[in-house]
DNA sequence: TGCCCGATTAACT
DNA sequence: GTTAATCGGGCAA
């Protein structure tokens, strides 16, 4: 059985968590899978929320370490994020992808397609096939209904420019498993 | 108060 | 390739 991720785990830099969480697996509600694609956002990056200082919004940035940060993109989707260390600084983990493993019925019926690859391959798409929402913002990684496992196995992590962001686009704080069929888009070569 | 725009997605052409 | 959907945050006035 695979170790569980506790706050320990996120008491570090955005930068070394993030090629940490890749091939480690996330469930919901006993829904998820194995985490494939993720972006470190850092606490001095411009493109971060967090970037401006403490807001209503952004506040569990500003939080500790170890706890889910959610919200809401363009008016319509949720994306979830991990807060890391250090504790008040605000950085955390944009989580964008996974390969489904498990509830695979349930994500199909909460997203309304049935192609594996469309389920949860983009960081509005798993929110929806896990049913997260701002009413999850805040809760604790390590506690149900969260279950985060370490990977079990050696895993080739690849990093590039993060997507969809205007400013500081070419740093490569994007991370991914190497050749997963799951990302929400290819890393160029 | 008003305005612009975004860590996105799906449905177009 | 382009664009609508949709709304709160952030900032100018």
């Amino acid at each position: 059985m695979p170790k569980r991720l506790t706050k320990s785990f996120f008491r570090r830099s955005v930068h070394e968590v993030a090629p940490d969480l890749i091939g480690a697996t996330l469930r919901f509600d006993g829904v998820g899978g194995r985490m494939v694609e993720v972006e470190a956002y850092h606490h001095t990056d411009p493109a971060a929320h967090s970037f401006r200082g403490q807001t209503e919004r952004n506040a569990v940035m500003f939080g500790p370490p170890g706890y889910a940060y959610v919200y809401r993109s363009y008016g319509i989707h949720w994306c979830l994020n991990f807060v890391c260390e250090p504790e008040g600084s605000a950085s955390a983990v944009l989580i964008r992808a996974l390969e489904p493993t498990a509830g695979l019925s349930t994500m199909r019926r909460r997203r309304g397609v049935t192609d594996p690859r469309l389920l949860c391959s983009g960081p509005g798409r798993l929110c929806e096939a896990l049913r997260i929402s701002h009413r999850q913002n805040g809760f604790a990684l390590d506690e149900p209904p969260f279950e985060l496992f370490a990977r079990s196995d050696a895993v080739e992590v690849v990093a590039g420019p993060r997507i969809g962001i205007t400013k500081a686009v070419n740093e490569p704080w994007r991370y991914g498993l190497k050749g997963s069929r799951f990302l929400s888009k290819p890393f160029k070569r």
